[in-house]
DNA sequence: CTTTTGACAGCGT
DNA sequence: CACGCTGCCAAAA
């Protein structure tokens, strides 16, 4: 089963412990594929039931608009924050033997391109 | 093929 | 600690 980057992102995610975060970088590098503005723009369409507050900037923090909404839900789960923004070096989810596994396979998944648009040969010639 | 655009990251000031 | 700049990665124009 193949899977789109958008939706490994998405996985990913909700994996994440409450209470806990990653950062998009975190996310990016866990997958082994592309980078925190591709984990960003995954998270941009992220659908209700994803934890999106627990996928921050790597300064603890989110976009203006998107802060104050996580807000409620942070205190709410008791993060550790400090002046408004989650403390990272203490709220950093750290994944379990289990969800490393998952979430390497999910890695794994991402090297089967779904439906790539077959590199188009260039001629028999050259 | 080049340029622009994003829920970014790191580093120097 | 806050800005400003530069670097990055893919996708879309």
């Amino acid at each position: 089963m193949s899977l789109e980057y958008v939706e490994a992102v998405h996985l990913v995610a909700a994996r994440i412990r409450p209470g806990s975060v990653l950062t998009y970088g975190d996310i990016a590098e866990l997958l082994g594929a592309g980078g925190p503005r591709q984990v960003g723009s995954a998270m941009a369409g992220a659908a209700d039931g994803v934890p999106w507050w627990r996928v921050l900037r790597a300064d603890g923090t989110l976009p203006a608009g998107l802060h104050e909404r996580a807000l409620p839900y942070w205190q709410h789960e008791g993060m550790p924050l400090r002046n408004g923004r989650v403390r990272l070096p203490a709220a950093r989810w750290q994944p379990g033997v289990a969800d490393f596994a998952a979430v390497d396979a999910l890695a794994t998944d991402l090297l089967r391109p779904p439906a790539g648009p077959e590199p188009k040969r260039r001629g028999d010639l050259l």
